[in-house]
DNA sequence: CATAACCGGGG
DNA sequence: GTGTACGGTTATG
């Protein structure tokens, strides 16, 4: 049972170190490992025998003979069949010595059989045919897997950097590439001579697809390398007749596979429906839904952090931008001297000072080997279980690119008939619950939640698709759950920062991943093979459950219910309660929920402030505050009003009103007296339209990123420029040069010859519209504030402190507000069902 | 003014 | 082969 459950999570062939896999459907395969113990890389040169499923054999009645039990011995020109056991559409294996006959000798029956002509197998419904790539049918046939006994450090990591005079490789050029090599040393190739020389650019592709040859590595990386770098490359080459040899075999060029992401800007060249009407198109301007295409290589794994970054924010949701500036900065990843360069200006400030640009290019490489450590080792760690690329696994779905993979060599392994998708049968699905007791400023709070809800309650009570009769995914599910203590284990057991213990802690990341995504999978109606909508909804009835039985027995135990939602829920006791009372609340509720059903004490704060569903701010014992939701914390906030915020928050959640009114008018009166710079009250856009488009609709409607654009004299820009504006006085548009970062508040120094700190403050017009940002405070910053105050507080705390009002009015015994809902705000995510209302507690 | 479409990133 | 969300802005009726 055990050995089993083990072949279906990590496949059963024990070959290790493998990096990648290539196979061709005329079913030959290379394999490229790297020896653990030497370093050495070795290529296999396989073949293997593609397959695929079928729901009837009769589209290969015409075969006569040539078709044969798989048991039969070797025929020439033989096709084979194999008759998986039980229920399920997808009952036939077919294998042949050459996909390609495969394909053809279908076609050809089905074509028959319909009477039309058919040019893909994929023309046929998936529930009579089901084909997977040929590396997938390899590793799938093999039991084989990436990465056995290969620690991520062994692999062979290189990132490259293109800096380019824009974002159009139809107009712009490459004028600069950076390298980091696997053994970390960095490298800039240049482009020699005349710029906007066609050889000269050649020539620098030239040198950069010799230099990867050279070092011979298994992956490539960097942040957008799909969306940007190689698309780019590719048109780029395209254009100068240059050869991509970038693979470790095979003709050279890299070759398109289709993909949900990827390459906004390659896709464009031949994506049949794209008519190329749009002007001014950049990359990330695409008219129609385009089917989207990744590049890929023989031999190496083309590795985009992004997608890597994407996956982490969709858990952690704490990441400030996507960009690699960003991330690297909010990881720790950047170093002191991290050299910053506007976008628009690289190209620019590489005449003048092409030291600089330089630098930047090989901190970018630096940043985007460090990000692919720090977040793609989850990826890694997936490829040894699932039979499929590295590559894929890094830009795929849990669900069906990872949890459906796994299913399928399972069902063949076990030698079962697989189901077909399956629409649904129309119910919808029912989400989490989501309740708010109370608005307003609470004290003494504490978090508590359940670790993995939806995974505990499948388990707990069995849960799984009705039609995956094996227990696959329950399964997995209980392996991957109790295998990722063991992994967790050895790594903490492992030195902090040792590739032993990076590995362990991507293991259990990537199994995690897993897990949480088990649920996700149920509920995928038409997207995952084994999809059940029924279980999905009991997954969730029962966290509805949990979720209003542990809200009932805590409010039983004398707290006050604050906000609960899916899994956890904040509360606020009594002020004399110690934290130890706190535990024991948590673990007294805990001990009434289901046996896989943890309930922890997740944390304790000093006060909250509950604004709406999933929008509060929680002041730590000790510690910055931290702000949750929309509300709090907006991307494009003016950072002046976000400084209030803060400053407001601080003192409201400490029960300070007089505090709160403070900083209301010491920033009232910075505005007025104009001590607040201006780039604290401009706000960052990005130009969508090209100047001509704006000239044509600017009668209609005046926008005030363009007009401030216009109003400096700035008549021709590129799109998707990030400027600074502010409304200045007049009703005039304001224009502030970009800082290189969002985050970045340091000066930006190619825009100041010569680099006087002191310039930038002397050069600050400080002509904004100080009453248009005195309503912005009031109307949108402190507004957030008003449910923690009553109504006459809030007008007191926010009077004009320029217009004093009859009253003086006396805040020194103002106290924070909390109201408890009556009846409390009951939500649901997507819920269609009736509700059920979890009691109130009382 | 409401709803639909589109964006996130890269130089 | 399939797909990630979701909150905000801009385009359009």
């Amino acid at each position: 049972m055990n050995r089993k459950e083990d072949e279906w999570l990590w496949g059963w062939d024990p070959t290790p170190g493998i990096v990648s896999v290539w196979a061709e459907p005329e079913g030959r395969a290379i394999v490229w490992r790297r020896l653990p113990e030497t370093d050495a890389l070795v290529r296999e040169d396989l073949s293997f025998r593609p397959w695929l499923l079928l729901a009837s054999l009769e589209d290969l009645g015409h075969l006569g003979a040539r078709l044969r039990p798989e048991g039969d011995g070797p025929a020439p020109h033989r096709v084979t069949y194999q008759e998986l056991e039980g229920p399920g559409a997808l009952r036939y294996v077919i294998r042949a010595d050459d996909g390609r006959t495969l394909s053809s000798a279908i076609l050809q029956g089905a074509a028959r059989r319909l009477g039309r002509p058919l040019q893909h197998l994929r023309d046929l419904p998936p529930e009579v045919v089901f084909v997977m790539p040929p590396e997938e049918q390899y590793l799938i046939a093999s039991g084989r897997t990436y990465f056995r006994d290969l620690p991520f450090d062994a692999l062979h990591r290189l990132q490259f950097d293109l800096e380019t005079t824009g974002l159009d490789p139809e107009h712009d050029r490459i004028f600069l590439v950076a390298l980091r090599a696997p053994d970390g040393s960095t490298e800039v190739l240049e482009v020699h001579g005349d710029e906007d020389d066609d050889e000269a650019e050649a020539d620098l592709l030239g040198r950069l697809v010799a230099r990867i040859q050279a070092w011979d590595p298994d992956v490539i990386e960097n942040h957008n390398l799909h969306g940007f770098d190689l698309p780019f490359l590719a048109r780029r080459a395209q254009h100068l007749g240059v050869p991509l040899a970038l693979g470790r075999a095979g003709a050279p060029g890299l070759r398109q596979r289709p993909s949900a992401r990827g390459a906004s800007l390659g896709g464009r060249s031949d994506a049949p429906a794209t008519n190329g009407a749009a002007p001014g198109q950049n990359g990330g301007a695409r008219t129609d839904r385009q089917r989207r295409t990744r590049y890929t290589v023989p031999g190496r794994e083309l590795i985009d952090t992004m997608d890597a970054v994407l996956r982490h924010d969709f858990s952690a949701r704490d990441l400030p931008g996507h960009g690699l500036k960003a991330v690297a900065r909010h990881f720790g990843l950047a170093g002191p001297d991290r050299e910053l360069i506007t976008g628009a200006r690289i190209h620019h400030v590489f005449r003048t000072d092409p030291e600089r640009v330089r630098r930047y290019a090989c901190d970018d490489v630096k940043e985007a080997a460090g990000l692919a450590r720090l977040l793609g080792g989850a990826a890694f760690a997936l490829a040894r279980m699932a039979p499929r690329r590295y590559e894929r696994l890094a830009d795929a779905g849990a669900a069906t690119g990872v949890l459906d993979p796994l299913l399928v060599r399972a069902y063949l392994r076990a030698g079962a008939a697989l189901p077909a998708h399956e629409p649904g049968d129309g119910t919808s699905h029912s989400g989490a619950a989501l309740h708010l007791f109370a608005t307003g400023v609470a004290k003494h709070v504490v978090k508590a939640d359940v670790a993995s809800l939806y995974p505990s309650l499948m388990r707990e009570y069995r849960i799984g698709p009705r039609r995956d009769r094996l227990g696959v995914l329950l399964a997995l599910v209980d392996r991957l759950v109790d295998q990722r203590l063991d992994a967790k284990a050895r790594a903490r057991a492992a030195l902090p920062g040792s590739p032993e213990r990076h590995t362990h802690e991507a293991l259990s990341a990537a199994m995690k991943l897993v897990v949480n995504s088990a649920y996700g999978y149920l509920g995928a109606v038409g997207l995952t093979r084994f999809a059940d909508v029924h279980a999905a909804n009991e997954v969730t009835r029962h966290g509805r459950e949990v979720l209003g039985l542990l809200c009932r027995e805590l409010a039983a135990r004398g707290v006050t219910l604050l906000e609960a939602d899916t899994d956890g829920v904040y509360f606020s006791v009594p002020p004399a309660w110690e934290e130890a009372d706190e535990r024991r609340v948590v673990s007294e509720v805990a001990a009434l929920l289901p046996p896989r059903v943890h309930l922890e004490f997740d944390g304790r704060y000093a006060a909250m402030l509950s604004h709406e569903p999933k929008n509060y701010a929680l002041q730590p014992y000790d510690g910055p505050l931290l702000l949750r939701g929309v509300a709090f914390r907006s991307r494009r906030a003016e950072p002046f009003g976000e400084d209030f915020l803060r400053r407001a928050l601080r003192c409201l959640l400490a029960g300070d009103i007089p505090g709160v009114r403070e900083a209301y008018i010491s920033t009232v009166l910075a505005l007025r007296r104009r001590t607040i710079p201006t780039h604290e009250v401009a706000s960052r856009v990005r130009l969508t339209k090209a100047s001509s488009q704006y000239i044509a609709t600017r009668t209609r409607r005046r926008e005030l990123p363009y007009e401030a654009m216009l109003a400096n004299g700035r008549t021709h820009w590129s799109i998707g420029e990030r400027i600074r504006v502010y409304r200045a006085t007049g009703g005039r548009a304001g224009l502030l040069p970009t800082p290189a970062t969002e985050e970045s508040e340091q000066e930006d120094g190619d825009a100041l010859e010569g680099r006087q700190g002191s310039e930038r403050t002397s050069r600050d017009p400080r002509d904004y519209d100080v009453e248009y940002y005195t309503r912005q405070l009031r109307e949108t910053f402190a507004a957030r504030l008003a449910r923690a105050l009553t109504p006459a507080d809030f007008a007191a705390v926010f009077d004009d402190p320029g217009q004093p009002s009859l009253f003086t009015p006396c805040l020194s015994g103002a106290r924070p507000i909390l109201t408890v809902l009556q009846e409390p705000q009951e939500h649901r995510d997507e819920a269609e069902s009736p509700v059920e209302t979890t009691a109130t507690p009382g």
